[in-house]
DNA sequence: GCTAATTATATCATATATGATATAATTAAT
DNA sequence: ATTAATTATATCATATATGATATAATTAGC
């Protein structure tokens, strides 16, 4: 009836990582995380760095990272302005 | 060579009316003002009050007044919470 | 026209987004 | 492994969104 009592960095880590994984997978189904992934695929692809979208849309890498972490709520000009400095347009709208 | 000289109040106002009308058609470009305008048809299709609206989603009817009137920056969140108040989904993505 | 209902505007208090700087942490390149 | 480049985090100052209340203006029903 004993199940691993110790139990290894790893395991927590892994333990960890599937937490986090659903929490982010949960998270994804908002709107905001949505176009945030979208935004971080985008640069990405782009081969831009957050300093370059930072200074493209005059603003700095530290906000770029503040975005992009989903860690806010970021209003629909900031959002154009980051979408404007991936040469992309904001689209927003009602569905259901 | 003579234009008329003395203009009516009617005129006057024919005027306003014609560039308020161009540059709200110049504003409806705007995302802002798309998810705005699309929020304000939804509402009044479904008969709903300001009023009815704010209450559903907590919050007071000069706010969505506020928020009609597209004077101002709002927030995902806030357009999320109307959205979710009128029965829909917000969607945000990037197009182009 | 009068009244009630709805919407718009003004204003204040408060919370929070944004810009900015500094620095830590992580990742990439050699 | 070291160094450079990139990204993340923390923090502060400032601007602005939001909630709330009051009231004006507009619109709808009668």
């Amino acid at each position: 009836m004993n199940k691993k009592i110790t139990t290894s960095w790893e395991d927590v880590k892994k333990e960890l990582l599937k937490d986090s994984a659903t929490y982010k997978e949960y998270k994804s189904l908002e709107p905001e995380y949505r176009i945030i992934s979208q935004m971080i695929k985008i640069r990405t692809e782009q081969g831009l760095t957050q300093k370059e979208l930072a200074d493209k849309i005059g603003t700095k890498q530290s906000n770029i990272s503040r975005l992009e972490s989903g860690e806010y709520n970021p209003s629909l000009e900031f959002l154009k302005k980051v979408a404007k400095g991936l040469n992309k347009e904001l689209v927003v709208s009602l569905n259901g």
